[in-house]
DNA sequence: TAGATTGTTAATCGATTAACAATC
DNA sequence: TAGATTGTTAATCGATTAACAATC
């Protein structure tokens, strides 16, 4: 709807469409999740030292196509330099106000096992501003400890830590025949976002979205390519 | 250029153009991800005990058009059927017949880890027809363990193994620092897929495949939807 | 039969790409 | 200046969707 490329149009109907987003539109899933990935980039970029980065080297990084990367980012404003490239910091935040990301968002994350115990102690999450206020598990052996120094709670205190710490977003890290009853609970408390890292199926409302993590699926993907 | 789709054609080219897909065309990337992502969901709903899906059912897990699931798979036979669905179990076999992805496929994992353990215990590789033959280490410990049945070895054995257990695709669950230094070996010994867990930005060859997993990524853009 | 769901068409929308002038 | 890279156009290609006949 707001696609500048979008041919047989009328002259008149062109100069107003045309007109780069405003910031009250939502942009298209397309958009999102390729700005997303730039920002991914750029972050690690930043971490390495980098001060400016080409659409070349984004699109290597990617996988995306690099006219698509400079079409998508002047689209919300003239960002990068002729002959020079992107200054990585400003495209940093440019792309989180676009991405309207740039606070603090916080997280709950389930199940302190190996895979919990990695997440909460890397800080994957952290670079990119969200910030894990506790570790749930089943196990009262485990309640009580800390991880990547975060608390370990019990499930007991979930609505509790979600009302009052403000958690947009549950990140299931336990065993899948433990995820639908977490996830359960986690609508039950509001939570509109659920990352499951479990295999399981989840039943969840409408309203409420759920991303399975699928790195098995990526990898029958990428190697079709490698066979075929 | 194989998409049934196009508007435009004359009679006699429609002809020719429209027939299903042949078995030695290659996908378009975008039908090898969905085809991954029903296939995903395939194997869970078999785990569960499930007969029959439709393309509603598959298009609430996936997040991709229910429409779009019945022609991505009807271009390649007529595999539903009318008022029932499609059956789980030939699906299955059949998506995997169209990936050329039946058969088995070694992995190797990098890194002891918390993560590497998680993803060594974990079958969710399994589940999709790949085997993790070796798990690699640079700490000394560690190597002579085990973990969810896998051997634990010493990176000097990397060529080696690759070269005897056909290895297709490495799986780096090592801090940022070790990534790069882990990749090249891989590279250099010939692997052509690797499927990164670190944040490290990695360098390799043209022919080389590179996957970095992104969770904060995948939460950024499921966040902006529900701010927005 | 009645209800459900596939397979397919037709129309529109968004992504992709090559090419290149503008400009740092 | 010369080289590099952005911003933008124009054309094509693939994805998306609604709608519905076919049929289980």
């Amino acid at each position: 709807m707001t696609d500048p490329s979008v041919s047989e149009r009328t002259a008149a109907e062109t100069a107003t469409v045309d007109l780069p987003l405003s910031e009250g539109d939502r942009l298209s899933l397309g958009v999102a999740a390729r700005l997303s990935r730039y920002l991914q980039v750029l972050i690690q970029a930043r971490k390495m030292g980098r001060e400016t980065i080409s659409s070349q080297e984004l699109a290597e990084y990617t996988h995306i196509n690099s006219t698509q990367i400079r079409r998508d980012l002047s689209g919300f404003g003239k960002f990068g330099k002729r002959g020079v490239g992107y200054r990585v910091e400003s495209l940093v935040s440019e792309i989180r106000k676009i991405l309207h990301t740039s606070g603090q968002h916080n997280i709950a994350l389930f199940g302190a096992g190996n895979l919990g115990q990695a997440i909460a102690s890397s800080d994957i999450f952290a670079d990119h501003g969200f910030r894990i206020v506790s570790i749930f598990d089943a196990d009262p052996e485990v309640v009580g400890k800390e991880f990547g120094g975060v608390p370990v709670r019990s499930l007991t205190d979930l609505e509790q830590v979600v009302r009052e710490d403000e958690v947009v977003v549950g990140v299931l890290a336990v065993p899948a025949q433990a995820a639908q009853q977490v996830a359960d609970q986690l609508v039950e408390a509001g939570v509109k976002i659920i990352f499951n890292y479990s295999e399981q199926l989840l039943q969840v409302p409408p309203e409420v979205t759920v991303h399975t993590s699928s790195p098995a699926v990526d990898l029958l993907y990428a190697l079709y390519f490698y066979l075929a």
